[in-house]
DNA sequence: CTGTGACTGAGAGTCCGTC
DNA sequence: TGACGGACTCTCAGTCACA
């Protein structure tokens, strides 16, 4: 499975784990919506400064995000 | 530390630790010379299929890069 | 062998919407 | 609430000559 596809899973995943909406997320990891909206359904290829933002709210490792 | 900058140490003491030359691990991993240069000096922002690629020839999961 | 500045096309990232 | 589109700015991907 791609690598962005694999993010995006891990992001929804981990989002609906927190009972958190997309906008929610968004604002929590300094990110605008349309663009987690994007990330969750891997049709983008963010760098890596993104990674770590999104993985901030989750209080998890950036690379935990790429599993 | 940022995170491009922990990036390019993880890539530097890895590729170093195989002996590689910059030039050796870029065809490795189907990236320019230089682009590896600048990876390894915290000096580019890399998009997560970059970091995979890169992960590649260590034959490490793309998000141990991160850490 | 590696660092660096410069360059161009592609795409990252934001913001406005509608359904 | 989330999917999706359009339009926009700015940065990244990828390469080169040269130090």
């Amino acid at each position: 499975m791609d690598i962005c596809t694999r993010l995006g899973k891990n992001v929804r995943r981990l989002r609906e784990e927190k009972g958190w909406s997309q906008e929610d997320y968004a604002d929590r990891a300094g990110i605008h919506r349309t663009y987690v909206s994007d990330i969750e359904r891997g049709r983008r290829n963010p760098t890596v400064t993104v990674v770590e933002k999104l993985a901030v709210p989750f209080d998890v490792r950036p690379g935990e995000l790429l599993d």
